[in-house]
DNA sequence: TAGATACGCTACGATACCGTAGCGTTTCAT
DNA sequence: ATGAAACGCTACGGTATCGTAGCGTATCTA
């Protein structure tokens, strides 16, 4: 019958999707402190009782909230020169940060995540991913000998990241393409190989 | 008699000490959800109703607790060379998102400035004024040619603070003077100004 | 010293949530 | 069709905050 596990009651499914939507929803709206278990009755029109037939606290429901948020990342492998990988991946990641859906709930969630060790996992976890295809460029760059050899690649990620992050959560500057073709530009001026030579100029 | 204003009842200085410390202690233990009017007066030892003769509402009283936070930070200014003074900056940065007394409200700081508008200018002004030895010191730079004329002075600061901020509340990662060093390193090999040997290669 | 002012304390009424229980109804699996 | 499971709904008791009022006490100013 079921492929796997016991079959899910689709009842189930039905509610807890339904649930955590909402969650998700107020979790972008007002901020963790936002979200109230009597909310989320009243937006998914799913009942309190059932709420907590599913989950034993707040918390653990807050969690899985902010999971489903940060799953649908599947991130996607870049190609073309470094220059062309590095850009893509940071105007995704600007537009990821200011106008995806869950753009809003960024701030919440760094804050709670500076509380909850679970949920810094989690931020964890899925920065690893995210940024693998960048590590993964940066890498090969170096094997290619388009990239100096004694540049940290976790220096070099924040190099990149950072100014995004800083951007949308600090400063508040506008995060336009231009900008992140200048710290694209400055980074890959700063960590070309010693010059082997003038060569290739482009 | 008194210099300004109508000479503050000491009474009333007192409190208000009082009031905006605790408050400030709990945004930090706790977060801005953590703080409540009644806990305040539990922990300044001043009676609730006094809370509410000095403040109408919580989110002043927050409000000011923040302020009280930023306050402190008179910022001081570097001198040495252009990679010293930002060295000498970032580092200090570093210290101040990490270990001063109110780095574990950055991030509730963040968040917050995300919804409230007021605290948005009020984190805007301190930057402002916390940045400005930076913008300076790169201006400086610039006129005395040892960083290219091109290079926007904004985004190089995001360049430069954005790594620290970054490995503080997204990767948190450790936060090195080797981190530190590195990243200003990178800035500096990337900026220096158009190799006046090579003349200008692209 | 005397009047003004600020404070502490207690007690409220009003909400907003929490988490649970009971019970009838709908929907699933077989 | 039928039993099991999930759901909706209402109603609690309990806790935490809010913001205000009233009143007596301590403290400052002049």
């Amino acid at each position: 019958m079921a492929p796997d596990e016991t079959a899910v009651d689709p009842r189930v499914a039905r509610s807890r999707a339904a649930i955590l939507q909402a969650t998700a929803e107020l979790l972008i709206e007002q901020g963790s402190a936002g979200v109230t278990i009597e909310g989320i009755a009243d937006r998914s029109k799913v009942a309190k009782t059932t709420i907590y037939r599913h989950w034993k606290s707040r918390s653990q429901l807050v969690f899985d909230a902010f999971e489903s948020l940060l799953r649908p990342g599947p991130a996607v492998p870049p190609s073309g020169t470094l220059r062309t990988q590095l850009q893509t991946i940071l105007s995704q990641l600007s537009r990821g940060v200011t106008v995806s859906e869950w753009a809003p709930a960024i701030s919440a969630l760094i804050e709670a995540g500076d509380r909850d060790p679970e949920l810094r996992q989690l931020i964890h976890d899925f920065l690893l991913v995210r940024m693998e295809h960048g590590r993964d460029a940066l890498r090969a760059a170096q094997r290619r000998a388009e990239l100096r050899e004694d540049i940290d690649i976790d220096v070099a990620i924040g190099v990149l990241v950072g100014p995004i992050f800083y951007r949308r959560l600090v400063s508040r500057e506008p995060l336009t393409d231009a900008v992140v073709a200048e710290v694209v530009d400055q980074f890959l001026r700063s960590s070309a190989p010693v010059q082997t030579a003038e060569l290739a100029p482009l």
